[in-house]
DNA sequence: AGAACATGCTAACTATAGTATGTAGTCTTG
DNA sequence: CAAGACTACATACTATAGTTAGCATGTTCT
């Protein structure tokens, strides 16, 4: 498992859900996901699939690419 | 599993590997992934996770908010 | 025709993503 | 300080992603 992928990726979900100001429990609750699996996913400690990153994508209210695309710049 | 949105990336991918003139066999190589599991992929057979969305990425020397860029427009 | 290449598809297996519970620690606020 | 909100983390379980082999079909060559 790509760490540092998984680790960018759970910055910039953290990143966008404070900004948002949802606790991780309400940011689950609108991606139908569990409070200790966004945890997770925050931390690097999951490989997230496809349909979680849409999932979560939306509750954040960024398209998938939009979000990717914040990773991106955040690595230079 | 959402098939509407694994259907929509295999068709990017698929699209983009023609572009390349890359076989199935020869873009599995190239992301250290199988044949077959490509076939899956473009098939929409799959819910791929964020690793393995990476190494086809690379593998189609597209970043991950191109590709899904792609995806987002083919939609409109 | 037959050989070589490309893809679809099934099926079985192994690895790991995803779900959930419980405990502990931190931080704020009355 | 006590209570409530938030998060970390360990652990165990279930669902499914990821890997592979094998066979079938179609196409394109010579």
């Amino acid at each position: 498992m790509n760490i540092e992928l998984s680790k960018a990726f759970g910055t910039v979900i953290r990143n966008r859900r404070t900004e948002l100001k949802l606790s991780q429990e309400e940011l689950a609750h609108q991606a139908g996901l569990h409070r200790t699996y966004i945890g997770m996913i925050e931390r690097g400690e999951k490989n997230i699939s496809l349909e979680n990153i849409d999932k979560i994508s939306s509750a954040l209210k960024l398209s998938i690419s939009e979000l990717f695309k914040n990773l991106e710049d955040s690595k230079q």
